[in-house]
DNA sequence: CTAAGCCTTCCAGTCACTGGAAGGTCAAGG
DNA sequence: CCTTGACCTTCCAGTGACTGGAAGGCTTAG
């Protein structure tokens, strides 16, 4: 297989797909003409990963999960542990998103949003009172 | 005022004073020595862009709101609308990081996490299921 | 006079791609 | 046989918003 129908089958782009060949994450054969070969297992590590990458685990989580997933002796405590450290930084992320709406959200409801130059908005941003 | 006193004035590294110098967006003068000079209304500006940051607004948007805020003449509805578009962008990545953290709790949940190699979370990672 | 603690510039690296240029390969149609 | 267009290749540069570090100049206290 080409690197167009595996892109088209895993829903990555080929630019992406190329990247984690550079980083050694997922390293197709290559044919006499130079092209990359890629094999059902290659594809199906590709699918992995961009799942992964959905849920929003980083290159290198992916890097580890790979692994394991190939690891017949593995334990799921590992798995299990990276997914949760994952989960706990989202769940930072979410707190950190939530404050700034929060406080937006008060400035946007307080702002007149009018010709007028007087803004509240402006005003928390230059006192931070 | 050199750059180390506005930086633990308002908090930011002296890196990221000179970067906002780099990038046109707070522009001090320069002493015979050619060390920077920071006047109060310099420090104030960076203390303006440190919030905003704060509050997740990009550069570009930090540019903006400056800009707006140096103008006598703006129209409040200007500043609230940068602000709404910015929270839209918030509330979306709230809801993205939601979504990542309800599936990703509910494959913790299902892996029972010891040394045994039968994993949920990789198989829903290798499926797509 | 020297040592510490400032300050300067410049280059490189981060993360995970993305865009684009220049050129090689392949399959189909004329 | 030739061309056209759709593939494929590599390499370089850019994104955002910094951060780290090296090499060197200035200032101030002792």
């Amino acid at each position: 297989m080409n690197i167009g129908d595996v892109a088209s089958r895993t829903g990555l782009s080929t630019k992406t797909i190329r990247y984690y060949e550079d980083i050694g994450l997922v390293m197709p054969q290559r044919g006499e003409n130079g092209y990359r070969r890629f094999r059902e297992t290659d594809m199906h590590k590709l699918g992995f990963v961009g799942r992964a990458r959905a849920l929003g685990f980083s290159i290198e989580e992916c890097r580890d999960l790979l692994a394991l997933y190939e690891d017949e002796d593995r334990a799921s405590a590992d798995v299990r542990q990276i997914a949760i450290g994952h989960l706990d930084e989202i769940e930072r992320k979410i707190a950190a998103l939530s404050d700034m709406r929060d406080t937006l959200k008060g400035l946007v409801h307080a702002c007149a949003g009018d010709h007028r130059p007087n803004c509240p908005i402006l005003k928390e941003l230059s006192d931070g009172a």
